[in-house]
DNA sequence: AAAAACCACGAAAACGGTTTCGTGTTGATA
DNA sequence: TATCAACACGAAACCGTTTTCGTGGTTTTT
């Protein structure tokens, strides 16, 4: 029942034919009588024959494949991006290969090695928690010399030239930062990352800047900088009763939800006695319990725009064009967590 | 500043060899002389030299990428498995490409074809929730008939033969429930999908087990079928109210999270008067409020295992072993939704 | 009737490797 | 000195396509 995969040359003998009229007859050359094509294509339509993608990309060192290098799947916020990306490329006829860097720098970079000899056109990556920390490109240099384009996303750098879709990062923090303001709340916690994340830079300036243009100072008291990884809340109830905020802002997802159980746990109540707003519209901010008024990232959407930079300029490398920079808007989805 | 990539032809010039001798120098041949091998070697490094995948792959008909078909990516549990498959398959250095059906079957079958020309060594996948509708496993089919292996996992099918790796769903849900009647529950409702999913089959059935062995029997009045799409609550709502009961057993973790929500709403509480268990030990479970105690599918777990079944049966295609199920032992994660 | 044009197709190179087999050179053996 | 291994390497086929260029045969032109 097993039956091996029919090559040109299968049906080249079979219809005593050469290779070369097989191939011409199934792109329906000009050059074949009609005759001969409707022989040849009726007969590898019978026998199903598909060309073996593999020799067609040796042919036009094209792999129709892209690597899509991430910190880590199991965040929403990376899922809706794969989504988005997954979206575009498969109408475009592209596949697409998935590696988790798990936030390591090491595993960053042998993931990009084993995709870089060949494997795919072209690469969409976040950096890792631990290249951000390292600030060590040279593995993305590397690719790129190689003529491999790379399209960054949210977790960018400007060591590397290449094209970059991110959210205006400090705006989103500046929106919320101000509803917050405008609702009256002036002891506004912010619950940040450490220090190496691009994003989580933006986003606390944006959270100064807002207060400044409202004519309130920086006070790093109210800055908790925890690590994106086994968080403690006792830390975080701690830092809360230290300031006794009015409102909590989150540069994550996670950090918010945590903020809000331990300020529920203090009998407080949200939103009245405390507004809280988070990045990264994900499920746990819809499930939440009230929901949490979120800066929504739009990663499917990043997705799609990471895809089409990456395909355009694969399918075009002849022309020189200058890399770019796209910039989203996010969005402020306002829920339960903060005042009407 | 653009390197293009070298080649074993480019060495060879270079050095004044021949094809053969650098590619046998730089597998350590024995065949080739100390000095000769140094050389090239050293040249090799000198110039990072790095094998053309692709050719590789057409060279042996092996491509060391695994093709991964889901219905979704945004579920956690799925996310969970993609991150087993690709801790395992990275090991042992293959990549995975990751495409998702969306729930449809169409986009499965578009998906599969895309991948079964050459690009994959075989597929890990779970049915579509359309592929489970329609009943429709010829593109399954299809692809065994090629030669190439399938590891289906989770939403599997009797209708092929290959390797599956799956929960026990019955034993879980058997054991939920069992756990609910122990806490003295007798009303327990069950919010279940509608009834093509071989999961949720399973899943009612081991509530129904449970309750016989209780010696109760199963009242129709207190399941409710879900579209998995687009949730209801006024539908859990009035449901609820129908049956007031003392227990809510979900076959998923988004069901409970509403039933639980629900519940609260009419301002009942969790655990006191009604107990809650769900299935998926993901994000939303654990943060839930109160936390929910769940089912945990082991989806990392399921993932590495798929992963190894796929590759051993890759890897040894000559040896004819018989096909095997893998079946993985659920285990309760119990939370606050439920009594102590 | 000879030259030109055209048609329909095949040969072969190319993509970048792997591998089998053959061969010229060296040193040891009879 | 003739014979024979051993050694070190090269030629060529092969994986499955695409594509350029050539060619034999028929038809059209003058």
């Amino acid at each position: 029942m097993l039956k091996p995969n029919i090559t040109l040359k299968h049906i080249a003998k079979e219809l005593d034919v050469s290779i070369s009229t097989v191939s011409k007859a199934l792109k329906n050359s000009e050059e074949i009588s009609r005759d001969t094509k409707e022989k040849i294509q009726a007969f590898a339509k019978l026998y199903n024959y598909k060309p073996n993608n593999i020799a067609i990309s040796l042919k036009n060192k094209r792999t129709k494949n892209i690597g899509v290098i991430l910190p880590d799947i199991v965040h929403h916020f990376f899922t809706t991006v794969v989504r988005g990306i997954e979206n575009y490329a498969n109408a475009k006829g592209y596949n697409v290969i998935v590696c988790l860097s798990d936030e390591s720098f090491d595993k960053e970079v042998i993931n990009m090695e084993m995709l870089a000899n060949g494997s795919i056109d072209g690469f969409i990556m976040s950096l890792s928690a631990g290249t951000e920390k390292k600030k060590d490109f040279n593995h993305l240099k590397e690719v790129t010399d190689q003529g491999i384009p790379i399209v960054l996303f949210d977790r960018v750098t400007d060591a590397i030239d290449c094209d970059k879709v991110l959210i205006d990062d400090m705006q989103g923090a500046y929106n919320a930062t101000k509803k917050l303001l405008d609702e009256g709340r002036r002891k506004i916690a912010l619950l940040t990352t450490e220090d190496f994340f691009s994003v989580s830079r933006n986003r606390n300036k944006g959270y100064e800047k807002a207060l400044k243009d409202f004519g309130l100072d920086l006070d790093e008291n109210f800055v908790l900088r925890l690590p994106f990884m086994d968080i403690d809340e006792n830390k975080i109830s701690n830092f809360l009763d230290g300031i006794h905020p009015d409102a909590i802002l989150s540069v994550n997802e996670i950090f918010g939800i945590y903020g809000m159980r331990v300020i529920q746990r203090k009998g407080l109540r949200v939103p009245e006695d405390v507004s809280i707003i988070g990045f990264t519209d994900g499920l746990l901010a819809k499930h939440a319990n009230p929901s949490l008024t979120s800066v929504a990232q739009h990663g499917e959407k990043m997705g799609e725009i990471a895809a089409k930079m990456l395909i355009e300029r694969v399918e075009n490398e002849n022309e020189e064009v200058g890399y770019s920079t796209k910039i989203i808007e996010p969005t402020l989805i306002e829920r339960d967590s903060t005042n009407n």
